[in-house]
DNA sequence: ATGCCTGAAGGGTTCAGA
């Protein structure tokens, strides 16, 4: 004993969740919070004003103990933290990132827990080549400017809009000439990456069949046949930390889900120096791939 | 060839989503 002694650094769980309108989903979120007991959630697709999510859920996560971090606008988008490990400086938005044409709410940041969050919900792209897809090339590199510019300690969390590699869709035929998976959305993730942030998911499990996103439409889901663009990503001080790392696909089943699924990450205390080499988790059989055509758009 | 499913706004239908 005496002096030296480590503080202990209790385990923190992170949860990111494009929720797809928080007023559609209250049935699901409030329970979910309640058995999943995040410490910190990035929300994604809130679709309310700051003022209407107050009015709306404000009381709820009182309750809960959790302070807010917002960042909305009616009707499209809107992104939150939510914390119960303390927020501050509080940034909305992401500094000189385009608009389409004007700022969409799609980013807030905030340092829970000596970690600089960040919540995002990255553009679309609708179609790749068109204005919304230069649109959200564009906005990934802002992002990445903010991240290069921000403390250390981070973690960037939400629907990026991007499958990094073909493994994390069901069928990469399926997506030729779609967005999400062209080689110049997955060089702008990488280049994100690239400051240094873990995937912490994949890294967790490298041979998986993983999905985060499932179409509402043709039993997507009911097949397992999704995509994997919601994503923690961490920097190597949180990363190291990392105990466990999943997809919450209990809360895509039932009745009235979203339809993006959580991703959560528990944190531990960073033990001194190298943690050494993670074992992976044992491999899942192989799935056979069946070929299935995508729910098309009109 | 088209809709499939869901949410929002507005108005009896259309747009957006990935």
């Amino acid at each position: 004993m005496g002096v030296g002694v480590a503080v202990a650094v209790e385990l923190m769980r992170i949860a990111t969740w494009n929720v797809n309108s928080v007023k559609q989903r209250l049935p699901r979120l409030l329970p979910w919070l309640d058995e999943r007991q995040p410490d910190v959630v990035c929300l994604q697709e809130t679709k309310l004003a700051d003022d209407a999510f107050v009015d709306l859920v404000g009381d709820e996560l009182a309750n809960r103990r959790y302070t807010v971090a917002l960042h909305g606008e009616a009707t499209w988008n809107g992104v939150a933290i939510l914390s119960r490990v303390g927020l501050s400086d509080v940034v909305a938005g992401v500094p000189g990132a385009p608009g389409f044409p004007h700022p969409e709410a799609r980013a807030v940041s905030a340092t829970c827990g000596e970690i600089r969050v960040v919540s995002v919900y990255v553009p679309n792209g609708r179609t790749p080549g068109s204005e919304h897809y230069r649109y959200k090339l564009a906005w990934l590199a802002s992002l990445r400017e903010m991240v290069a510019a921000g403390p250390q300690a981070t973690i960037v969390c939400g629907d990026m809009n991007i499958a990094p590699t073909d493994d994390d869709v069901f069928d990469p035929d399926a997506y030729v000439g779609q967005t999400h998976v062209t080689p110049p959305e997955r060089a702008a993730l990488a280049e994100l990456q690239a400051l240094g942030l873990h995937d912490v998911v994949r890294d967790r499990w490298p041979n998986e069949r993983v999905f985060s996103y499932w179409d509402y439409r043709a039993g997507m889901f009911h097949q397992d046949l999704g995509m994997r663009i919601d994503l923690i990503l961490a920097s190597t001080p949180v990363a190291s930390r990392v105990r466990a790392a999943w997809v919450d696909r209990q809360a895509r089943k039932g009745r009235g889900p979203s339809d993006h699924a959580p991703v959560i990450a528990d944190l531990d205390e960073a033990p001194d120096g190298d943690i050494g080499p993670v074992v992976p988790p044992p491999s899942a059989p192989v799935t056979k791939r069946r070929s299935v055509k995508l729910p098309q758009s009109r």
